[in-house]
DNA sequence: CGATGCGACCTAACAGTGTTAGGTATCGCG
DNA sequence: CGCGATACCTAACACTGTTAGGTCGCATCG
């Protein structure tokens, strides 16, 4: 018997995880492995072994290995879209821009490999499929600049940042400075990291203490 | 007649591009490439058809590839050293800390290819092999933690930054995040990019107003 | 001068990668 | 029962980094 019938009838047996979803068995593993060794670090016969398939039966499923990861990250990246939307309405622009902050440093560390894709690769110019959308980054920028543009008329800046575009690439890169560093170099045992979410949300606050105006703010 | 002959006698007869550089020419071709396709999407068989090597020739000079690329990160990494030995001393630590800011975003905007392979590549982790020795950009992490260190024993922080490696990640973070947003998104023309030297210095003066002790400082 | 050694380079091959072509078993449905 | 579709498999491709072992040319020494 070889072992793609004992994987069969294991399967058929019960000891599969589910009925249908060989799908999402393998997006699964692909993502825990994706994150833990890299994207290129993780091989199509190492995922197709942990889900005790041969590599090709997930061609049955995906176009190849990119399609998996865009397949994560597409679906991942609702979570920040919805995480933004959960922030509601703060009155004060500075705290809100705050607010935005956190739930963007949170999504890069729950998806470190969505957030590599979407804010670390330099775009390989798409493959003229659909040249008219817009990177997913977009939309979240334009939150920032407005944030900061509701910010400069409310007059809580100090009058020399009167630029919204440039306030949103100081906030912006920023916190991304923090957590992409994190993602490239966080294996790098000789520099002592701290925890992420803490040390952004205290550049944050120390960044937005400099910005506002003198006495403005809580 | 075999390739390897030919390309032999190329060389004998003045075609070469130097004496016994062979080392050099590897390692410029190499990092031109690890730049513009990144580490990952370069062969070593397509470096030695740059240089009318076979693929063994590298592996008479480099123990591997991984050795090509860090023995391209400590080569660069003199230049940024030089650039933070160049600031000399400055009284105020915090303004110290704003130079080097300056030095080292210089360091990024010059050299962007070196900046993306030093900061912007997620590292294979070491195998331990030579523990001991520091990758590239751990001697400018301890420049900026020893000058956080220094601000934090002449107190010029407010109390709650105690934490010079803290301190450090944010000063370095933030920075960080400004030039590699350039370097990752920079053609993206949906996003009106300002001059990144003066975002840099405007996000430095605004991070270190929140950072000092009220009152303290210029 | 001839032998020797050695460094630089080569050919051939290894194990491992993503991916594809084509075969086989199983299931639902007529 | 037959039959198509689905899900999965085996075998193989072209590629990767890397290694073992051979070849060539040159400097050195007896």
């Amino acid at each position: 018997m070889t072992i793609a019938t004992k994987a069969r009838r294991d399967r058929r047996d019960g000891r599969s995880h589910g009925v249908e979803n060989a799908r999402l068995r393998i997006l699964d593993v692909a993502r825990e492995m994706f994150v833990r060794d890299g994207y290129e670090a993780t091989t199509m016969r190492a995922i197709a072994d942990r889900i005790e398939y041969t590599p090709t039966a997930i061609y049955h499923h995906f176009a190849g290995k990119r399609a998996l990861l865009t397949e994560l990250c597409t679906s991942d990246f609702d979570a920040l879209a919805a995480a933004f939307g959960r922030i509601g309405s703060v009155a004060d622009p500075a705290e809100r821009l705050e607010r935005i902050g956190a739930a963007y440093v949170n999504f890069a560390v729950d998806h470190p490999m969505q957030y590599q894709l979407l804010f670390m690769t330099r775009r390989p110019a798409d493959d003229g499929a659909a040249a008219g959308t817009s990177t997913p980054g977009e939309g979240a920028y334009a939150i920032v600049r407005d944030c900061c543009a509701a910010g400069i008329a409310a007059g809580v800046f100090r009058s020399r940042y009167d630029d919204a575009e440039e306030l949103a690439q100081i906030c912006w890169g920023s916190l991304h400075g923090i957590v992409a560093l994190h993602i490239a170099l966080g294996d790098n045992d000789a520099i002592p990291w701290r925890d992420i979410r803490k040390t952004a949300a205290r550049l944050s606050s120390a960044l937005l203490r400099g910005l506002r105006k003198r006495g403005a703010g809580r």
